[in-house]
RNA sequence: GGAGUCAGCCAAGACAAUCGCUGCUUGCGUAAGCAAGGGGAGGAAAGUCCGGGCUCCAUAGGGCAGAGUGCCAGGUAACGCCUGGGCGGCGUGAGCCGACGACUAGUGCAACAGAGAGCAGACCGCCGAUGGCCCGCUUGCGGGAACAGGUAAGGGUGAAAGGGUGCGGUAAGAGCGCACCGCGCAACUGGUAACAGUUUGUGGCACGGUAAACUCCACUCGGAGCAAGACCAAAUAGGGAUCCAUGGGGUGGCCCGCCUCGGAUCCGGGUAGGUUGCUUGAGGUUGCAGGCGACUGCAGUCCUAGACGAAUGAUUGUCCUCGACAGAACCCGGCUUAGCGGCUGACUCCGCCU
């Protein structure tokens, strides 16, 4: 049953962390409202990281639940995108999409960058 | 019943299931962990506008500068907050609002309009007593025009025109005189004080407005902030001490000499990272006591988020009145701003019934 746990160890943690797949990843998902970015890790597991700036999203509440829902659609495909770190860039325009649109949204697009991995893993 | 005023409380709609996150407690385990139980955003967590605690730095004492506050008294750790009182204004009222010290210390400012705007001012008007002019005559009187001049009653301008009303007075007027009202000053009385007074005396009586204008007066203020600060500490560069070795390399033909390079241990320093600060506090609550009240004292009782790329969530189902503003980041006390509603109590005005 912890197959879809959330623990410490599958988050971006480190500004280094950050830094590391800023550069050049090889991987990416885009649609209006996110940009995803990917890079192996050399781990048996994924790691993520979120980020929105204030400029995307005025209130920290909406900043908050944005994540909530990366975290969750995250924490469900974990399995399809092992041995990358991951980070998701929310763009202007996602304040205007409700919980049920954004859960698609991303659902859509893990399953876009969860194909992309296994075709960069083979081909390398 | 309608309209309203004040005070207090609640508020990511309620319930269930599943999958998650994060502290705490207990049990098992060497440990990593596992299991169970229980806790997990707000009234504004916000703006960061004031005031403190805490931490480090600075500091003999005093002054200047600068900043802030500004009716009085009290409360408080402190405040620009709160309470009570005074004064002024708004409202029929319950109540509400007010940077509300000083322009008889000085300097400055006041657009437009207007004749005149600060030891005022004659545009229209009124008068023309007095002096001059014209006419008449009884030669000192009558009449006339309005030149000098007088006049702040009336009109007009303005945000503001130098007390108001009435009577007297006068050529016409005028605090010029008087009465009442108002005002200034002093005394007295009440009040801790601000201030008040159907009190007494006195002055014919402006001392205009403006200090979020300079300024004056009184009082307050050292600086930086939890990325404060404390501790542990890889790596790397360099430093110090002790011991070991008496060597290697360069220069040179070689020796001396000169230059340069060690090994081990420890110390110091401190980057990445980690730990701490981190939630028990000027705390909540109940009772008693003091106080008009803010609040205070004593006794009992309770523990109520503590994260750090940053938890407090997601999905589904059912129901309803269909759910606002909005997310802790060291902690408190305030202020301000945002905002869908619900509940309770006290009071006011209007209408109706008895």
């Amino acid at each position: 049953m912890t197959q879809y746990a959330y623990p410490r160890e599958l988050r971006l943690l480190t500004p280094v962390d950050f830094q590391n797949v800023f550069n050049n990843p090889p991987v990416k998902a885009v649609s209006r409202e996110f940009t995803m970015l990917a890079k192996p890790n050399d781990l048996a597991y994924p790691r993520l990281g979120v980020t929105i700036s204030k400029k995307t999203a005025k209130r920290a509440v909406d900043r908050n639940k944005i994540k909530r829902i990366v975290r969750e659609t995250y924490r469900l495909k974990q399995h399809k995108l092992s041995g990358f770190d991951i980070i998701v860039i929310a763009k202007p325009g996602v304040t205007k999409l409700d919980n049920h649109a954004l859960s698609e949204l991303l659902n859509y697009l893990w399953r876009k960058l969860s194909k992309r991995c296994v075709q960069y893993s083979s081909a390398s």
